[in-house]
DNA sequence: ATCGATGCAAAAGTTTTGCATATAC
DNA sequence: GTATATGCAAAACTTTTGCATCGAT
């Protein structure tokens, strides 16, 4: 797994590069994902990162829009839940599919070999150029089924 | 595949054993996802009914109400596309995975046995009861590679 | 000093809800 | 006749946008 202030550099260099700047804001944002190896939506990142630093303002429509460039740009990814919104995480980990608890909602990585390589064979097979793929799997996980 | 006075019949059965009625709109709802093989969002199938069905009175809210009601039941299925919303097609069919054209938005269908049995393996392996599961695959479908 | 970023509030879009009325049973 | 379903409009959410101001370069 990558450190921190690699990451950063990284983040530094994406923003240098298309000129755009490195704000405090931003880096919050960042280093919570980092941080919090979970799923968050947009919301939950406003309220715990204004919680947690009660000096610095920040607005939900920059968190909106940071997880969204930090999404262009691969740092993060997101998982959709249709009118429920998006779950993000930080996406620089091994690429991983997820299993979702239908009841306690809790969400579960793993990656699959053969899932993966299956994946791209029919990509190919329909002349498609993979940008990318998601899995879910939904259900009840073990401590659910009671 | 079903004919469509089996699956008619499936529904009145359906709603019989949960004490709901049986209604013009909820058969129009049943009866377009079952003439139109390709995902809809809801406003589409709202818009389209009215256009069709100009004798009919039908509100968005019954639609949203029907979906929910025939996903509910399985009868039908829904892709999520954050906060575009979700999509749905009739659930009956064979079950498949979807390759999205992130440039047209086509949406192409596909099967592989290979998977399929893979996510049983994973979810076995994780203790998980799975309920169900859904594939992306995003990209560039082959016109739109130019 | 410049130009992009921010917060705020308003707007836009999607989905849900309350309620009076209509309709299936 | 009773209980559920409907349409409508309002409300609730999530996300985006316009704009004046702020701040990184």
């Amino acid at each position: 797994m990558i450190t921190y202030p690699l990451l950063l550099d990284k983040f530094k260099t994406l923003l240098k590069t298309n000129t755009l700047k490195f704000t405090k804001q931003r880096e919050l944002i960042l280093k919570f994902l980092y941080d919090n190896d979970e799923h968050y939506t947009p919301e939950d990142i406003y309220m715990l990162l204004k919680k947690e630093n009660p000096d610095i303002n920040i607005g939900i429509a920059t968190v909106y829009r940071t997880l969204t460039l930090l999404e262009d740009s691969e740092i993060a990814s997101s998982i959709s839940f249709g009118a429920q919104g998006k779950k993000y995480e930080l996406g620089l980990k091994k690429h991983h599919d997820h299993l979702i608890c239908t009841s306690c909602g809790n969400i579960i990585e793993f990656f699959d070999e053969t899932i993966e390589e299956q994946q791209e064979k029919i990509a190919a097979k329909f002349n498609f150029k993979m940008t990318g793929h998601t899995m879910k799997i939904v259900g009840l996980c073990e401590k659910c089924q009671n």
